[in-house]
DNA sequence: TTGAAAGCGCTAACAA
DNA sequence: TTGTTAGCGCTTTCAA
């Protein structure tokens, strides 16, 4: 902290006004009159006075504070949405307060982030315990957990369609005449893997099929690589890998093309989930789902700011539709999902 | 905020106890009986009692806040500092407060993070201006810029030795037997380009040889493509490029193949900086320098321990090696640099 | 429109 | 070891 030196009180002195008066001020419509807010913002800026947020958010009882909460950035989905909704949520005057976690200690940091009194919480590739989010509820903040949910809790999500998203990716394959079509799993306690698994399978078993094999990858890129070199270990090989995400395609693609010598797609599609901008590159050319980020973190944006004014916190659960996007890596079909 | 409902004094009369002994049990190192720290904890632990830390920031004057400033989260060297930054100051008992800026506006942003009482900087792909930089260490805040460097300015740094890793490159280029070697330039104002771009002139000045072709990408995925397609637009193309940074070597790699239809590094050797891990991805396998990540966010993070504690800042510049990455998109010389 | 005064939740002397 | 007291810098009544 190391002392703000100038204070409201050295601004009063110099601008023979009360400190009250410099408050007012700094408050935008409070009753000041022109004058002699001119005289004090003179006074304020030579000698260099920065009001100080810690105090202001004592005593008004409003930090404008976020807490946003992950686990991991090497899967570029993270990092953007971070970027963007740090944008956002300065816009509207709030700071963020950034928590990485790992999967166990995350009641512990939701208590650290408590302390610094913030007035919502996002938690990306996180969640938290039902008592935890009860608690916060009754305190009245705001919880958005951000591509996740759990369904008995009072805390907020945004996620896309996952269940659709994978029930198209399924569709898609069978239709493009895959065979021997198999699923990477990405980390079994997410919601985000539940429903992929549970919309693909679905989708096979809609056309009689069902998956030729299933290994998980953890949603890591070693993760993908391993599991791609145990789906491909046999003789007999897929025609077709859907993936849980794309950081995982892309170890996977690497494990094919350059220890396997496959060709993609020619001996084998690929196709993965998050549309991430690497899944652009033409190196890759990844058909993929997309989570169309922009409009959850609008939506995220949305829960928080109106829970907050509001004062009130109720449970909301958004679901954004997730298209497939078709790039290179995939036999077609005659006719789109 | 939204009231913290439960406060020390609530505590203090559940137990039985003064406000200050609350205080104290909940401070290390204080002089508190056993049993009595043990009845308070007990009592808040009933109450949900979770300190106050605004207010604890107020009165000591230490927030343990430390802001994070960057631009972009494009380029995956940037979310892993991010990452491992916080949680190496997560462990300190630290707190980070993320910001994005824009060239333009980061004075600005300083100026809002100043009234946080943050207790450190972190600047990384932003810098600062001098005089800015110059209140701060006045108000005893260190600032650290990551990857950055002002020469006149106050505040510390820590970047790799950009110098001398690209003179490596350029003697690697040279020596392996390319004779149109061009370089994309990244960001014009930032002193990584001017310090990759001095040191591989420099190296290839010492062969006798002068830059082929030059194009500026200004460090984006769009304009390293750019940048690629105007300088192989005639019927002479370089054999080698050198590109600033490996997020736009991706794009220009990209370009060079399937728009080109080049081979790399048959026709043309490519050459990146950084080391992000999609270098070492099979699909890219980049030649690349190494910014050692890890150690300068060790660093960063002793510089910053070190002032606060001391509470005196004085500038430090660290320089750290940057080792060449050989991979697979460079025809090689016969022995290394 | 302005100033005086109270107090947000806490830490840090100082006495007891 | 404990309680009392005095603030940290600010916003917010309440009178003037």
């Amino acid at each position: 902290m190391s002392k703000n030196v100038v204070t409201s009180g050295d601004v009063a002195r110099r601008a023979r006004v009360s400190q009250s008066a410099v408050s007012r001020a700094f408050t935008p419509g409070a009753s000041v009159a022109p004058e002699t807010r001119e005289r004090i913002h003179e006074a304020a800026r030579d000698l260099g006075y920065r009001p100080n947020a810690l105090a202001r958010a004592m005593i008004s009882g409003r930090s404008r504070l976020i807490a946003l909460m992950t686990a991991y950035m090497d899967n570029q989905f993270y990092p953007l949405l971070l970027e963007q909704l740090s944008r956002r949520l300065q816009d509207d005057g709030y700071s963020v307060l950034l928590f990485m976690t790992d999967p166990g200690d995350q009641d512990k940091v939701v208590q650290q982030i408590m302390q610094y009194q913030v007035e919502g919480i996002v938690m990306a590739s996180a969640t938290m315990s039902s008592t935890l989010a009860r608690e916060c509820a009754q305190t009245g903040i705001p919880v958005v957990m951000f591509n996740r949910y759990v369904p008995s809790s009072p805390a907020s999500s945004v996620t896309s369609d996952n269940i659709e998203g994978a029930r198209c990716v399924g569709d898609f394959l069978v239709r493009g005449g895959h065979k021997r079509i198999a699923f990477i799993a990405g980390d079994e306690d997410s919601s985000t893997n539940r429903d992929r698994e549970a919309g693909f399978y679905q989708a096979l078993a809609q056309h009689g099929i069902t998956v030729w094999g299933r290994v998980v990858g953890g949603y890591t890129f070693e993760g993908g690589a391993e599991a791609a070199r145990s789906l491909f270990s046999g003789d007999e090989k897929p025609d077709a890998v859907f993936v849980a995400n794309d950081h995982m395609a892309f170890s996977v693609m690497d494990v094919l093309r350059q220890e396997l010598g496959l060709r993609v797609p020619e001996d084998v599609s690929v196709v993965g989930y998050d549309d991430v901008p690497q899944a652009s590159w033409k190196g890759y050319d990844l058909t993929t789902v997309s989570q169309q980020g922009e409009a959850m973190i609008e939506a995220t944006q949305a829960i928080l700011t109106e829970q907050i004014e509001s004062q009130s916190v109720v449970q909301r659960a958004v679901i954004l539709p997730s298209p497939l996007v078709i790039r290179g890596t995939s036999r077609l079909p005659d006719k789109g999902c």
